[in-house]
RNA sequence: GGCUGGGUGGCAGAGUGGUUAUGCAGCGGUUUGCAAAACCGUGGAUGCCGGUUCAAUUCCGACCCCAGCCUCCA
């Protein structure tokens, strides 16, 4: 049985779905105005691992993951690059999509964008206008009454009170209520606006996510998922506008992951410490920060380094190594006890770090079987796999995964194989002295060889 | 100030009220022309102080420290 450790209730809870069988899931994705970074990669990589799983659980999921392609920022930065909103998200999808392709994160069942949203968003402002939790104010902007939700701070565990008492509500005339919250906005002259009951103006943030689940799941779905700095306000904002619209509960369980962290700070855009994740692939393989994201549980932080990386390439390493010379067979009862327990462990609110011990312990067996027992070992390789499959990981050959050279330079494979067969030669003759040299050579490019009964392999470091 | 999380071996990172996480690194073997890979064996940890218990890293309380949210942010 899966448990999830649900944000509005701050504990694990065994997980029931509203319609058997169904899961319906919304996760909050991308503003396109930059590149991807690694906070954005560990969002998208951990949800479509969730994703995963689920899919093999047997539930049949709808998958939501929305796109933001209208805000403050894309404004700004459209300005700043002199060109239109359009060219500028357009560009940024595009670049979403190379880089969740890369990382083999496998689309979801929709994504749906605001400006394609905006008739069920005013429609929504609407009813929340028309039920007394909203109102427009005299700037033309509509505000949503945060005193008019008993409920508000359910989620973060914050008390409007308490609220109140920080010091860092923005004071605004217009606003009732200085926790009160835009839904709309009037345009002012240059941006870009709709058409609207109070006038030409567009919608704030935390609206599009509640018309878009809602239109995309119905009012009340499973799961919705994000970053956990999105818990407050964004969040919290949502459960008030769709509950107070609908009247029904929006949500049963919200997942938030945790941040990606640089030298012990969070990794964000306006510290300036974030890596992009094409940087990041210019020097290690996607399937290396793959590993590198889900080798910790999804709600610890995770720490960015190069050390972090380079290990995920040596584990990875050792499980492609098992699979090299193996041809994968069906696997009839094969494995029972492993597949047990990566189930546990990812029913144990997706651990992955747990399920990931299973896929060493399967390159262990494989190892250890694969002198006397060729059968065995082949449908151990083909659980490994399965199960790697699982997390979106394994998904290469042994030899595309050794022989991958990550940052382009470095010696060419047909070079590389031409030195090997020279220095076969060598040994053939038993010329150790030209062989040692061939392989230090070699060595110097980052090239490993490994000799053994059935000839000479090699890998990249 | 209010609210959340967290402090585990050399590093990363899980679980667990008494018994192997896992990966990398170390040490000793086996293997190898030399290596590499692999296998076998092995050392090493639970922030601090109390409490509960036959037994706590695991539960409870205080303390110290770290990160995050309360402002755009995955």
């Amino acid at each position: 049985m899966l448990s999830i450790y649900n944000s509005l209730s701050n504990s694990k809870e065994l997980f029931k779905p509203i319609d058997p069988g169904q899961v319906r899931m919304y996760v909050c994705g991308m503003t396109v105005y930059d590149y991807c970074h690694l906070g954005h990669a560990r969002m998208l990589v951990v949800f479509d691992a969730i994703f995963r799983y689920l899919k093999v659980s047997g539930y049949r999921v709808t998958y939501i993951r929305n796109i933001t392609d209208i805000d403050d920022k894309i404004i700004k930065r459209a300005i700043e690059n002199g060109e239109t909103i359009q060219q500028l998200t357009e560009r940024f999808i595009q670049a979403m999509h190379e880089d969740t392709d890369a990382l083999l994160i496998e689309r979801p069942s929709a994504e749906p964008r605001a400006t394609d949203n905006i008739a069920a968003i005013i429609k929504m402002v609407e009813t929340l206008v028309e039920k007394g939790h909203a109102y427009c104010a005299d700037n033309g902007d509509v505000y949503y009454s945060v005193g008019s939700f008993a409920e508000y701070g359910k989620l973060s565990g914050k008390r409007p009170d308490d609220l109140l008492a920080g010091a860092r509500v923005e004071k605004d005339e217009s606003k009732r209520d200085p926790l009160d919250f835009v839904l709309w906005k009037a345009a002012k002259p240059g941006e870009p606006f709709w058409p609207s009951p109070w006038g030409d103006g567009r919608p704030g943030w935390h609206i599009e996510c509640s018309a878009m689940s809602t239109t995309q799941l119905g009012a009340h779905f499973d799961i919705h998922g994000g970053g956990q700095d999105l818990q407050f306000p964004h969040h919290e904002n949502e459960i008030a506008q769709s509950e107070a619209c609908t009247g029904q509960q929006y949500v049963n369980y919200w997942i938030h992951n945790g941040f990606v962290r640089v030298n012990e700070e969070k990794m964000s855009k306006s510290l300036g410490n974030f890596f992009t994740v094409r940087d990041i692939l210019k020097h290690y393989q996607a399937e290396e920060v793959r590993f590198f994201i889900l080798n910790s549980h999804y709600r610890s932080p995770l720490n960015y380094s190069d050390e972090q990386l380079d290990n995920a390439r040596a584990a990875l390493t050792r499980l492609y190594t098992a699979l090299r010379g193996i041809e994968e067979t069906p696997l009839g009862d094969f494995g029972e006890d492993y597949r047990a327990r990566f189930k546990d462990a990812m029913d144990d609110d997706f651990n992955t770090p747990e399920a990931m011990a299973v896929l060493f312990e399967l390159a262990r067996e494989i190892n250890r079987l694969r002198e006397h027992d060729a059968v065995s070992a082949a449908q151990a390789a083909a659980l490994l796999v399965e199960l790697g499959g699982v997390l979106g990981l394994i998904q290469s050959t042994a030899e595309n995964y050794l022989k991958a050279a990550p940052s382009a330079k470095g010696l060419a494979a047909e070079d590389v194989e031409a030195l090997v067969a020279q220095r076969t030669e060598a040994r053939a003759n038993k010329d150790w002295a030209e062989s040692d040299r061939l392989r230090d050579l070699l060595k110097e490019q980052g090239i490993v060889l490994e000799d053994s009964a059935k000839g000479t392999s090699w890998r990249r470091e």
